[in-house]
RNA sequence: GGAGAGGUGGCUGAGUGGCCGAAAGCGGCGGUCUUGAAAACCGUUGAGGGUUUAUCCCCUCCCAGGGUUCGAAUCCCUGCCUCUCCGCCA
């Protein structure tokens, strides 16, 4: 959510800003409800006072053992009056609600302007892409014949959209999970956090994924309503909603493994072939707490923290800034780590890294205690896939083939693996 | 699942219709004392919002949502959550 008292100070540089990501916003409509907004408000505030003085007259006149009659008097419809008066006020203000929490993030002024991902910035890349003296098979291909990924027993047990993984290549996923926590949390400074893969309406709603899109989650329970997590960015960020935290407890930089599940409603006949994109996947997240003046630079570190895993695994990506028609709604801006896959002849998104400064913090109420202000102020949230483990598992294979369809283990990989150094 | 108890400020905890945004203690912050620190003592210390250049002033908040009342932390209803005991269980 944006400060209200943007709207009412600079109400021209939220539209150009809005502009930008080509969204719509009604500025007459908005100041038209503003104004009643501010009409009512008054109004309720100020009847809400006089009862408030009269009942404490009326009680200091009871001590007193005089008569409450002309008191009674004086009090008329008032109750009525501000019955009507608080009941527009809260329509009111849920409207208003309903309007801020429709609005994107504004966009920070480096965010290239753009439509779709065609328009993202390359910043660099790193690694040098492998040279087949054979023509390189896709996941899919090199899963099935090692005959440990099975997308038809994906459909079986559940939908299309799931996999299953037995075997070394289930093994070796959990070793690049392991890997990942490994290394955040020993090397990097982050905590690992274990946390509920079903989050509450206040949770979603706090890191903007409701109520604008429900359609992407998959909804476990009615009553009370509970949605199986896109993302650990959800619960982990949520565990700072309604907090102040103490300026010398941040930055806070949490790191956890969960699989992750989505709806993919709108990608039909997108990426249908292979583990791209999946109803269900593992993911690593980061995800940081900090000073709003720490933001930018926190947010440079943990995509370094990413990128991190991706040299270790000697896999060649490159880093890109995304445009403005491409950057998330919660975001301010955004690098996406995209990974070679030999078997696409193409770079996929591996991780994608965003700050949100106060954006997600407003709806959360995630507040640090500032000594030189008087009020608590809103902290600023970034978070970015540290990787996500089933792409991970893609990229390695699909890097690591030989002319047999074997795959190597990376290195740094061996030591989860037992004393496997080739599946194949 | 059954029986009981309870949800009050950063924490412990008092408050059962008006003098309560809330006692007291702890903690935090500032000060006195001290070479410094501790102790002791004094002062201070919740959040959100409206109006305003700002101060002032005003409104809302004692788990949440309804209700009763001129007036609710306090009374009534519903929900959620926590704790204790019993049962069941990875």
């Amino acid at each position: 959510m944006l400060d209200p008292r943007l709207f009412r100070n600079a109400i021209d540089f939220v539209k150009t800003q809005l502009d930008r990501r080509n969204f719509d916003f009604d500025v007459e409509a908005y100041q038209i409800l503003e104004s009643r907004r501010k009409q009512i408000q008054v109004k309720t505030q100020q009847l809400q006072n006089e009862r408030n003085l009269i009942s404490k007259k009326v009680g200091q006149t009871k001590a007193k053992g005089e008569d409450t009659k002309p008191l009674f008097a004086q009090i008329g419809d008032l109750g009525s009056e501000l019955k009507t008066a608080e009941s527009t006020l809260s329509e009111i203000q849920m409207q208003m609600t309903v309007i801020m929490e429709g609005i994107p993030n504004l966009l920070d002024e480096t965010v290239p302007a753009g439509k779709s991902e065609d328009d993202n910035i390359e910043i660099s890349r790193w690694g040098t892409l492998a040279k087949f003296s054979f023509e390189p098979k896709d996941h899919v291909d090199l899963g099935e014949s090692l005959e440990e990924m099975n997308f038809e027993l994906g459909v079986k047990l559940a939908s299309a959209r799931f996999v299953v993984l037995t075997g070394r290549l289930a093994r070796l996923q959990r070793a690049i999970i392991q890997f990942m926590l490994d290394t955040h949390t020993q090397e990097h400074d982050y905590t690992e956090t274990y946390v509920p893969f079903l989050a509450n309406v206040a949770s979603l709603r706090g890191t903007g994924q409701l109520p604008k899109f429900e359609d992407d989650l998959f909804k476990a329970s009615e009553d009370p309503a509970l949605y199986l997590i896109p993302t650990a960015e959800v619960p982990v960020t949520n565990i700072v909603r309604d907090t102040i935290i103490d300026a010398d407890d941040l930055p806070l930089k949490f790191t956890c493994h969960s699989p992750c599940f989505r709806s993919e409603a709108g990608a039909y006949g997108r990426d249908v072939r292979g583990m791209i994109r999946q109803h269900q996947f593992e993911k690593v997240e980061l995800v940081q707490i900090v000073k709003p003046e720490d933001s930018e630079q926190a947010h440079e570190q943990l995509t370094a923290d990413a990128e991190i895993i991706l040299q270790k695994l000697n896999l060649p990506y490159r880093k890109v800034l995304l445009c403005a028609g491409d950057t998330g709604f919660s975001a301010t801006k955004t690098y996406d780590l995209e990974v070679w896959l030999p078997g696409q002849n193409a770079y996929r998104e591996i991780s994608s890294c965003s700050n949100f400064k106060d954006f997600q913090a407003r709806r959360l109420q995630a507040r640090w205690r500032n000594l030189e202000m008087k009020k608590p102020e809103l902290v600023h949230t970034i978070n970015g896939s540290g990787l996500a483990a089933g792409r991970t598992l893609i990229a390695i294979m699909e890097n690591y083939q030989d002319e047999q369809g074997r795959i190597t283990i990376p290195e740094v990989l061996l030591p989860y693996m037992g004393n496997i150094k080739i599946i194949g």
